[in-house]
Formats: C-alpha cells, structure tokens, sequence
DNA sequence: ATTATTTGCGTAAATGTTTACACAAAAATC
DNA sequence: GATTTTTGTGTAAACATTTACGCAAATAAT
C-alpha cells in the first residue's frame, strides 16, 4: 500500500538509515540529503510508520490523561477546562494527549491503566483524582512510565511518583478576607459530597478571621447546579450575608435561586464560587469566584513527566516530588458590602 | 525490563503465538489456556508491547480528534463538550481519542495530519471544521485512513470522506415559530463572524413566517459574550421583542446586558441561545437554545470510521457518505409571551 | 472402527523502523 | 604531506509482537 522505508530508500538512492536519520534530526547527516529526503518523500507520499518507529525509540509522543474519581465518572466543566490546558501544554512540548474518560468500574479502570502502562504506548500519565483511596488504587495499577497525580487531598507518596497537590486554602482565605473586609459576619457554606476538605479549610479561615462558624450556616449535598438551588434556599432562612459556594455550578444554582426569591445579588446576599471557570465570568452577575491556575498545573504537570523521563535516561536516581500550586481570588459582581 | 512475549511466554511453558492469542482474542486457543495465561500475566506483571502489536495488525484502537478552523484555533466550550461526546462514544466501542488542539498554523496542521494519516498511527481521524476552504486544505493532507469531517456548511464530497452535516435550520424554525405563535414580530439576531449561514438561515425562516426582517435588528461581530453584550445594547435601542443569538455564550452576553440596562427577561425582552450548553441550562433566567445533538454527532463520526475500516478489510468499494444531523428547540425560561 | 473434521498449540517468517558498528572520504592538525 | 579527527553513509542486527502454516490430538461422522 503506502511505500515503506525500503522501497523508499532504495528509490531514492539511499539506506534506510539515512531516511531514519532524516527523519528522526538524530544521527549524523549532511543538511543537503537530510532536505533531499524529505522532499523525496513528500513528493513520493512516504511517512515512516510509527508503530516500528516506536517500537525501537523508546518515546512515543503521548501522553495519558485520566480521571480517576471516587465516584461515577465525572467529567465536568472544571476537568474539560483542565483537559484543555493539559492538551495546550503538551502540544508546546510535542507531545499528543491520548484522553481517556473513567471507564465503567474501578476493576476496568485498574485493568486499562495496568495495560497502558506497561505496554509502553504512553510517555507519561497525568492521573487526575478527587479521593485518596481510589487515587491510590489506580497509582499502583500504573508500572513502568512516569505518572503525574493530581489531587486536591493531601498525598503521601505511595511510589516514585509526582504528586501535583492544588491548594485552594491560599484563594479562600483572600476571599473570606475580603468578605470580612467588607464587614461580612454571618457567611454561610455550600458544599458538595467528596469536598469536606474544603469545608474543614472554610472553618479554619473563618475561625481565623474571628467569624462565627454557624452549623446553620453549612450545607452539604452533590454539586450540581440544582442542589445549589435548594442549598441556597435553606441557607438563605437563615440570613447569611454571603454564601460560600465549593464549586461554580452550585454558585450558579445559588445565584439563579437567589435572583427566583427576588433576592438582589449582591444588594442582599453576596455569592462567592470556585473553580474560576470561564462561564463564571458570563453569569449575571459576574461571579466572583477562586480558582487555582490550570495552565500552571498543566505546565507543571507535563514537564515533570518529560523531566522524569530524562532523569530515567541518563539514570538518575528519582524520588517522588511533590509541587503545590496555591490559588487564587477574582472578586466580581457576585460580591458587595452587606446590607446594613 | 519489563518482561516481554518470549521471556514470558517461556517462563509459563507455552508458545508466543499461544499468549498472543490469549490476549487478542483472536484465534484459536482453549478457553482454559487462555485464563491461565492471562493470570500468569497478572502475576508476572506482563503485558504485550503495543508498538509491537500494532505493527502487525493494523487496527490501533485510537482516533484522532482534530479541530481545523479558519481563523485562531478554537477550543470553546461547544467543541469541548463536543469533544467529550466523541471520547465516550469512542470508548464505548473500544477505541481511545487522540486530541489535538490546532497547531499554530495552517501548514504545521497540514504536516501533522499529514504525518499520523500516513504514519497508520490512527484508525481514522474526525476533523471538526467551521469552514468549507481550510477544512478542504486539511482534508487533502490526510491519507491512507478514514476520515469523518464534521461541519455546519454544505460540503460537497473531496475524497471518500464521510461527512457528517448539521443542520441548524430545523431547531432554528421550530425556535422562531414559537417565538411567532406567542406573538413575537419584531425578532432580532445577533451574529458571529462567520456563521453568516446562521444568519442567512434566520432570514429566511422569518420570511416563512411572514415576520419583517429588519437590518437594524441585525448585529454581526466575533461571538464572545462582551460581543453578545454591546450588540445587545445596540439592538435594544431598536426595541425588538426577542433576540436571537447565534452562540449561548452570545446570549449570555446579552442576557447580562439586559439585566444591566434595567431589562427583565423575558418581560420585555426574549432571548434565545445556540448550542445548548450545558450552562445554558443555568443562567439567570435559563436560556431557551437550539442545540444539536451532541451524543448522536460522536457516535456517528465513530461508528463511519469502523464501518469504513471494516468496509475496507473486506475490500468493499467505498464512496463519500453524508448524514444529515437536524437540531433541536429546549424552550426555558428566557423567552416569553412580548409585553402588550 | 475407520475416516473426516475440528481444535489447540508450536515454529518461524513477517511487520517497518532504529541504531550500533564499520568504513571510506573529507577536514583538521601537525 | 602524513596523521589524526570528524563527517556522512551503509550494513545488519535488534525491537516485541502477530499470524500463516503445519502437525498432532481430540472430536464428530460414517
């Protein structure tokens, strides 16, 4: 069908080396029949196969993306975006993402991991997971090629892998300022199951602004939109000033119910999201909101599998590597000084 | 390192051909056999290298995903919700997607495809494109593997390709008929650079129904939300009685318009989006949209191209094949009857 | 019980590259 | 001008599988 590399090589009068080394910029080779070959070859319609390319050169040029969660497979907005930036960030290093949504169980999960892994047909694996547990199941399904764990839970190394730890505490705590600046007391808590880590720093803050932590104030559930509706209805019985939503989606439920009660965003009752989703900026009004900067992790993420794999060439020892990336405040127009 | 075919294959006292079989299912082999392998394996931490396996059959179990568009590379929230669809549709039939975001430019596009059609890395390659002459550039660089090019513009067949239109005009008439049968006449639009076919489309079906199609209800520009908001205010002065937007994230902007310019929606003023994004379905109030059906666009792209491989496997004379998608009207809260 | 068919498995020849090694020609050094 | 070094290219051995083919054992047909 397509010519391969000898038919090639031998129609234009060289060794199948040389069309290798033309192609592959590695080895020896004089600019002239480097650029010979491949006009020849785009010319002729010759691409080497990759497949008998890699099987040789141990890099393949892809990198794994995964989300391991807890719970049903999620892919929402906030990993869509992360996903983009992932891809961004790959691209700039010539690497392709090979994007793969949660498969139907852990066991599946376990076993398509196990294989892609030590199969070889990926330079690295960026492993995105909400809980320990099940985050640490699937990192020991993984052998064999670097992995990149992103979580937003603590994470004590459990191999050699890179643990990309997101700290939402340092966006909170700028926002609970903020708020409390403004002379917010009573700031109520929208929280989604899987995320008490959030509602445990929330308390924290507030405990450190001097603000009373009002159990009334606190409500938990999933983190959709519509349990944003219902939580924002219950907490706003109870006065709040502010409510401080785990996710954008449930803020956006907050704010819809908010605008249905005929409460005035922020006349009445300030909303503050997180996620920093691009849509958040698009709600009305704005949403303030905390993010942790996803082209940052995606960077981060993709260098140090690349670093990883160096290191492993040149057989330096390795150690697993933790980064922390802290977060960020956007005050918008989901936020003013509390009614007197 | 790893242990490979032979070295395995030896250890357990059985042929490579025999763990081959196990793991590919193909061929003959004992249903007894085959677990005994495959155990073995897990315990030894085997497993095939896909390089290698990919160089003999020629299935990769990978599609490529690209977006090829005329202006700045795109990934918005409609093709990235796109993009998921494809991922699951992809993974429920085996397969795994390779995205790719743009390259920085026409050409390195055309190479890249180039490259991975020819390289036989992929089992074919969906290409998302938004206009009829970049996408036809980016159709010839592809070669050797099946393609499905998805696009919102008549295309007339290049190659072999399949393609999958979508209409937008069914979901647009049933939109503007209940927007008519609720005694809306005077209907403006706003548009994107572009998707002048959305625009061409709107004319007409108001024409269908008898409405007037006045230029100064007509605003064009990109079709970010701070566009959606100036046309909006634009076109307010006009006093029409519904808008509608060519993108949500347009309507979004006119919806935050509206709210700040004083205007209730839909009291005076009706909106309707394009896309149905998820997040329409959470604004304040929720946004009436036409969508296309996002589920059956991916698991038509993805059946086409193993239908073709099949087709191509069985030495079945192939032509270019056209599925029509058709769209769909979600009427929510943002529209309503015209104020008296 | 004999023959025909099917089943299970092993042997070995692809699969299409890369790269270590060898070697001559060209360039640099003395 | 002789020697050393560098450069460019070719030869052939990996790379780790799959699969066509062959053959014995098991099963089915007569």
């Amino acid at each position: 069908m397509s010519l391969d590399i000898i038919a090639f090589s031998k129609k234009i009068g060289v060794s199948t080396a040389t069309v290798s080394r033309a192609f592959s910029g590695r080895g020896r080779i004089s600019e002239k029949t480097r650029e010979r070959v491949l006009e020849e070859a785009k010319k002729l319609g010759f691409s080497p196969n990759v497949h008998a390319s890699r099987l040789n050169s141990k890099r393949t040029k892809q990198i794994g993306l995964y989300y391991g969660f807890s719970e049903d497979p999620i892919f929402d907005y906030y990993n869509m975006e992360l996903a983009q930036e992932i891809a961004k960030a790959a691209e700039l290093r010539g690497q392709a993402v090979n994007l793969e949504l949660s498969r139907s169980g852990e066991t599946e999960t376990n076993d398509r991991l196990r294989q892609l892994s030590r199969g070889g047909g990926l330079d690295g694996i960026v492993l995105v997971v909400d809980g320990r547990a099940s985050g640490a199941r699937l990192l020991e399904s993984i052998e064999g090629c670097p992995v990149v764990v992103v979580t937003n839970r603590p994470w004590a190394p459990i191999r050699k892998e890179i643990v990309i730890e997101l700290d939402v505490v340092s966006g909170m705590s700028e926002a609970v300022r903020d708020l409390a600046e403004m002379g917010h007391r009573r700031i109520g808590f929208i929280g989604g199951t899987g995320i008490t880590d959030k509602l445990n720093s929330f308390r924290e803050i507030l405990a450190e602004h001097d603000l009373p932590v009002d159990p009334m104030l606190i409500a938990e559930g999933s983190s959709s939109f519509s349990e944003g509706q219902k939580a924002f209805h219950r907490l706003a019985a109870q006065r709040p000033s502010a409510i401080f939503c785990a996710t954008d989606v449930l803020a956006m439920g907050a704010l819809n119910e908010a605008s249905a009660m005929g409460m005035g965003v922020p006349e009445n009752i300030s909303i503050v999201g997180m996620d920093d989703l691009a849509f958040s900026a698009y709600t009305t009004p704005s949403l303030s909101t905390v993010g942790i900067p996803r082209t940052q992790i995606a960077k981060t993420a993709i260098d140090s599998i690349l670093a990883q794999l160096d290191a492993e060439e040149s057989k330096t020892p390795r150690a697993s590597t933790k980064h922390v990336i802290g977060s960020y405040y956007v005050p918008r127009a989901s936020v003013g000084a509390p009614a007197t």
